[in-house]
DNA sequence: GTAATAAATCTAAATATGTTGATATGTAAC
DNA sequence: GTTACATATCAACATATTTAGATTTATTAC
């Protein structure tokens, strides 16, 4: 699908996905999540040195905009991509960042 | 580049210019611009039906962040897309967005 | 110089987002 | 039931973003 044939709801849709990323936090949490990586909140926000509410509260987000996906197992919450391509998106825009 | 390598600096970058992007408006404005194509101020403002301040606005931030470049010629400003592979980030997304 | 057009900037108000500490919920072991 | 740990939510405040109308600046033609 080209992102031109976007209905406005998937336009929608698909703002709300970038804007989740788009953040230097979420960046970093993706970042911990490639290549089918799972990871649970306190491993992340332990790795980046983060408060644990911050943590939960930006991986919801990147839950909650189809980022991520997540499985409670016991005690933990696991978090994973949802979709491997959005790599993609992050190694095209830093190399467009470069210098 | 990998972005898991991108400096805080760059980190702050790649963030911005996916913010910059993550707006249904502004999406649709870089859709205007696929393939190379120049448009100026009062095309996109009447192609997508927004106030002219609006779109100028919108287009001032996705130049800001290395979005988009722009020309000058006589009474207009021509606006094109920086980096021809930011259509990869549109398409990439909305493939993860459909349904 | 004036008039017309294009684009950018300013202002103000509404809305959204980010951050932290405190609190609540969920789960497992006992 | 209690305790301990993992996660999520709440509350409050600070900050940023979006939007439209009004104004200003830039350019061309006269």
């Amino acid at each position: 699908m080209e992102f031109k044939d976007l209905t406005p709801e998937n336009l929608e849709r698909a703002a709300n996905m970038l804007k989740a990323i788009a953040h230097p936090i979420r960046i970093s949490i993706v970042g911990c999540l490639e290549d089918g990586q799972r990871r649970t909140v306190t491993e992340i926000h332990k790795q980046l040195g983060l408060e644990q509410s911050t943590t939960s509260h930006h991986l919801g987000i990147l839950k909650d905009r189809g980022v991520l996906s997540s499985k409670r197992e016991g005690k933990n919450t696991w978090y994973f991509l949802k979709h491997e391509n959005l790599k993609t998106v992050l190694s095209c825009v830093s190399s467009c960042c470069e210098k």
